[in-house]
DNA sequence: GCGTTTCTGAGGCTCAGTATCAGATTGAGT
DNA sequence: ACTCAATCTGATACTGAGCCTCAGAAACGC
């Protein structure tokens, strides 16, 4: 720290906190542990003690990072769902809402079938576990937040309307796709790409 | 089973054991007073010592009929899954899967509209509680499973393959739909009948 | 009736998650 | 460089869900 004054050019276009930066080390290596010792172990047969222990991080601290045991694997799912919307956002307006989200999917199928043996172990926890599926689940409610304003504007509808279920509809059907075609990826221990299955998914729907 | 011979037809027809009705008649008060509770203090506000001592039953005892406490309101759900996965194969062939699938879910339309006020408020606090929200999702992948048999029996494709995505995500879909008309009518407090946003909602797949 | 099985209540235990509090560290203001 | 306010941390204790064990009581089969 001593070495702030020379290095203050740096610190000034880099980092709007310095602390900042600690919390995103940290959190960063609070999911390599947590993941792996849910991989090794299972994740009921994992404590939070444990990690705590493992990270160097009081139980208490570590529940400022993560409210939950589930968030410190999940978490990261929200910045994928992120990634999603903005794909969907970024497909040109030619293209069906439909057609367009399977695009965007891509952003999933890429990242998965770039280190598939690690994508498989994570998806297989995910749904072998009741809690983390749930709370999976969850997340995915909030991509369908994400995703749903663009939905409707592509649809040509208002959102916020409560009895325009339209943008709901699509985006879960679409969600329920990309969780057939993890699945059945998962089954078939990654024999058949994900992108496949996920055309598949989708195209069951519109035949 | 003495009086088999005697009355063979009577215990045949209704008591398979005198014990059962016990049980199915706790079960069914446990269910009751947790209902109440639930929507007068909230889910969170609600231990289950309170619904124990309510019911007049140990808290051991309590989970010995429901695994979890969230199961005291959600296990219903199973019996309601079965009727629509009757209904479902009780649909003739000639319609498509999409279109069975609407018209088996006016099971659930038909009830929630038969007592409109009641299954608001409890559509309102599964959807407003985390813990019930997740776990009402773990019941309906339960209905898929119910639901995939016939599904893949009626798209021509055999079950219990892998790589066979189509029923999944045809009853995933579906489901996704049934959960967006379900939404919007408790955002709409109702205005709209259930049965019009359902079909509104799997319209919007078919198009 | 009698033995067997099942159910019950009581108590203790683990673990997730929350709240409080005192001490340490960082960042800003001067 | 010094100080003050805000934040972060660890320690501790607490609540509540869920599991397990054990001894007694009920119901079932004979």
């Amino acid at each position: 720290m001593t070495d702030s004054a020379g290095a203050s050019a740096q610190s000034a276009t880099k980092p709007p906190g310095l602390r900042e930066r600690m919390r995103a080390t940290v959190r960063k290596e609070v999911v390599e542990v947590a993941l792996r010792l849910f991989i090794e172990q299972g994740f009921d047969g994992t404590t939070v003690d444990q990690i705590a222990g493992e990270v160097g991080l009081s139980r208490a601290s570590l529940f400022r990072y993560f409210g939950t045991k589930e968030d410190m694997v999940l978490q990261g799912l929200e910045e994928t769902g992120r990634q999603i919307a903005e794909a969907f956002a970024a497909r040109p307006d030619t293209e069906r809402p439909w057609e367009a989200l399977r695009r965007a999917f891509d952003v999933l199928t890429r990242t998965n079938e770039a280190a598939p043996e690690q994508a498989l172990s994570y998806l297989r926890m995910l749904q072998e576990t009741p809690s983390l599926r749930a709370r999976h689940f969850e997340k995915q409610l909030s991509w369908q937040a994400m995703l749903e304003p663009e939905i409707a504007r592509r649809l040509g509808v208002s959102a916020d309307q409560p009895e325009e279920v339209g943008p709901n509809a699509l985006s879960g059907a679409a969600l329920a796709c990309l969780d057939a075609a993890a699945t059945g990826w998962v089954a078939c221990e990654g024999a058949v790409p994900l992108a496949v299955l996920l055309d598949r998914a989708m195209g069951t729907l519109t035949e």
